[in-house]
DNA sequence: GCCAACGTTGGC
DNA sequence: GCCAACGTTGGC
């Protein structure tokens, strides 16, 4: 495909620790680096779209679990998608045991600092938008297009993935409303309410990882294969997993599997 | 192959 | 720190 996409990565701005190494990444750190390899992406889904991502593709740099989420900063793709390196190194927080040198499993890109969002675009804003029913005026000059692309943002509808795929719209519309802001007035607190209580209770979970990109454990793969379509449904293989069948994984497995869909309960 | 339990993401 | 959302695991 030709170049022209645009895309969305996370980012954490806080310090975390991860077997012994913090893997904050903040706007600031990236701005002093200038470019650096988007390493420790273990999701599948991720992978794949890091895998479609050319040379000068622009993208969004956002700061994502920390205390204000949002869109701080533009980038662009500044090398495509490699192996990474990280996998095999013992000693890095996002080493995977089971993967090899001759069969790199993860891949990363590399991306450059292009500048700051002058006004940071936080994510409430971008959940305001997308649960309004019209266009605030204090941000109509993004148009009822951009209005109506900002509320179908991956980042709102599903918010998990970091790495996700921006429309040339919604693109648009958010270097609108990080050059010219206009929110200050608004109120982004609305509370969203919670969805219905969970049913059963479930012992702790807390932890939450996050790296400085996502990182989600492993397990098979499928691997990419066709391109462009499998990213969003998810490539993520069916069954086995990492446990079963770990020696394999090779990649051939399918594109995508449409296969889970339902799982209403937890 | 289904699906409940589990573990993680990540906003709040 | 809490907990909703959701991908993954793994028993059956």
């Amino acid at each position: 495909m030709a170049p022209g996409k645009y895309w969305l990565l996370k980012a954490e701005p806080d310090s975390r620790v991860v077997k012994g190494k913090d893997v904050k990444f903040s706007v600031d750190d990236f701005e002093a680096v200038k470019t650096s390899p988007w390493e420790g992406v273990r999701n599948y889904e991720a992978r794949n779209l890091m895998k479609e991502m050319q040379v000068g593709e622009k993208a969004l740099f956002y700061h994502s679990n920390c205390k204000s989420p949002g869109i701080a900063a533009f980038a662009e793709v500044a090398k495509e998608a490699y192996p990474d390196y990280t996998a095999w190194d013992a000693s890095h927080p996002y080493y995977d045991p089971k993967t090899k040198k001759e069969v790199p499993k993860w891949f990363m890109v590399d991306l450059s600092f292009v500048s700051r969002a002058t006004h940071f675009v936080p994510l409430a804003l971008l959940r305001l938008i997308s649960e309004s029913t019209s266009l605030p005026s204090e941000i109509e000059y993004i148009g009822e297009s951009g209005f109506k692309a900002l509320q179908t943002m991956d980042l709102v509808k599903k918010g998990r993935l970091s790495v996700q795929r921006v429309d040339e719209k919604a693109w648009n519309a958010i270097v609108a409303l990080a050059e010219k802001g206009g929110w200050e007035e608004m109120d982004l607190k609305f509370k969203k309410g919670k969805k219905a209580p969970k049913a059963g209770p479930k012992e702790k979970a807390t932890g939450r990882g996050a790296r400085k990109t996502a990182k989600e454990e492993q397990s098979e793969e499928s691997d990419d294969l066709g391109g462009e379509d499998a990213s969003d449904m998810e490539v993520a293989k069916p069954q086995q997993g990492k446990k079963r069948k770990a020696k394999d994984d090779g990649d051939r497995e399918y594109s995508a599997a449409p296969r889970r869909s339902n799982r209403p309960k937890r």
